[in-house]
DNA sequence: CACAACTTACTGACCTGTCAGTAAGTGCGA
DNA sequence: TCGCACTTACTGACAGGTCAGTAAGTTGTG
């Protein structure tokens, strides 16, 4: 034993914090791998690519984010909290409001493809096997589901059975992923308006509820 | 030159044919493609794991097909041909019969969730930069569009503006596609249910027309 | 006995992750 | 305020692995 040596052995560092450049460096890659990932896919979009874009090489990128796997994760949170910071001061929109607020979102989403790109390779990757965005993407669509399952029981004051309300939300969200997935594909395709016309439908057959005939049995 | 050839100067050799167990091989492997890229999807699956499945080397299946991308070509046109004979006597259905058949199909699919796993990770997949598979499922969308709008049309007795009933077909594909994702991720939604819920409601405000009013303007 | 149906062996491309080394920034003590 | 101690932010090389595709050899069947 070291007698010399003072009763607190901490190991008293010196410098431990990043440095100012590095958060928005970091957040450079984010979306440098966040357009990679949305064009190729996590699969094929390689860490090379992604370190290309913000002038260095595959190491520096792994220097950050320890794995690709990682990068990814902070690529969905990244995106989260981007997405509540456009929400930010908007009250979060329920109730018809909702409603509006996703055709609104669908007419935005005709400018900027990269993006609704990103969201579809992504969605459709994730039910691979053991692919890790799985769990993001399932909890988004939960809880997607239940603030739009909420917002119709709201808007049908408490009428809509709730089986039928779970039945409209999940169809809501899936007319909206499928659309953007064929408009990709085919811009003959318009997206806000048919978005508009199934949501609309989609909610007035949820508010006439269960008194309406069932013609396809 | 060789004399003793016949003057027709064919070049018709003995055994040009494959053998005859060679085209049930072909089937088998097309099988284990569609199995594989179905659950790992085009890039991420190998053509060792299409090659084991049927007991041969990669090398092997290589000497069937030529090309991992020849190899997803004919995947894909094998299951064309597998749909026809599925319809085979049955006559194609049209009007009202479309809509029920998209329901019994949906009705369907919850006892086969790897063919559902494959339709949706090749879709998905298909939106990336030059994927091999994105002329084979436009053309898909483009055929079923075109389908289920005239039979709307039908239905609606000619009375459907073109451009409603438009939207009412990419619509209805929409939302069986992505109720599919939804219903893989996580098996709480209620596939059929919701499928036969949103083409119902899709159809009949389609057969509203223009006459009603838009709430969500 | 010729050729289809393989296998084995190999190539080159590419990808993730590790490692040692370097330049530059940062904080603290003298 | 200078400069040392220490850290961050990389680079470049490379290991270890997977993959598609090629070429040459083997086998057994028609």
């Amino acid at each position: 034993m070291d007698a010399a040596v003072p009763p607190a052995a901490a190991p008293k560092r010196r410098a431990r914090q990043p440095r100012q450049a590095t958060a928005e460096r970091r957040a450079e890659i984010l979306r440098a791998a966040a357009n990679t990932f949305g064009s190729k896919g996590y699969k094929n979009g390689s860490l090379t690519e992604v370190a290309e874009q913000v002038g260095i090489t595959h190491a520096g990128v792994l220097h950050h984010f320890g794995s690709k796997e990682q990068l990814l994760v902070e690529v969905l949170e990244y995106r989260d909290k981007e997405d509540v910071r456009d929400l930010e001061g908007q009250h979060i929109p329920d109730g018809m409001e909702l409603f509006r607020h996703l055709i609104r979102t669908a007419r935005m989403n005709v400018d900027r493809p990269g993006i609704v790109q990103g969201y579809s390779v992504l969605t459709g990757e994730s039910v691979t096997e053991n692919h890790p965005a799985r769990g993001w993407v399932t909890d988004r669509f939960t809880i997607l589901r239940g603030e739009i399952q909420a917002a119709i029981v709201e808007v049908g004051g408490g009428s809509v059975p709730e089986d039928v309300a779970a039945c409209a939300a999940s169809s809501i969200i899936g007319v909206m992923d499928g659309l953007q997935v064929q408009w990709l594909l085919d811009d003959r395709v318009d997206l806000p308006a048919a978005t508009q016309f199934a949501i609309e439908a989609i909610l007035a057959a949820a508010m006439l509820g269960t008194e309406r005939p069932h013609p396809l049995d």
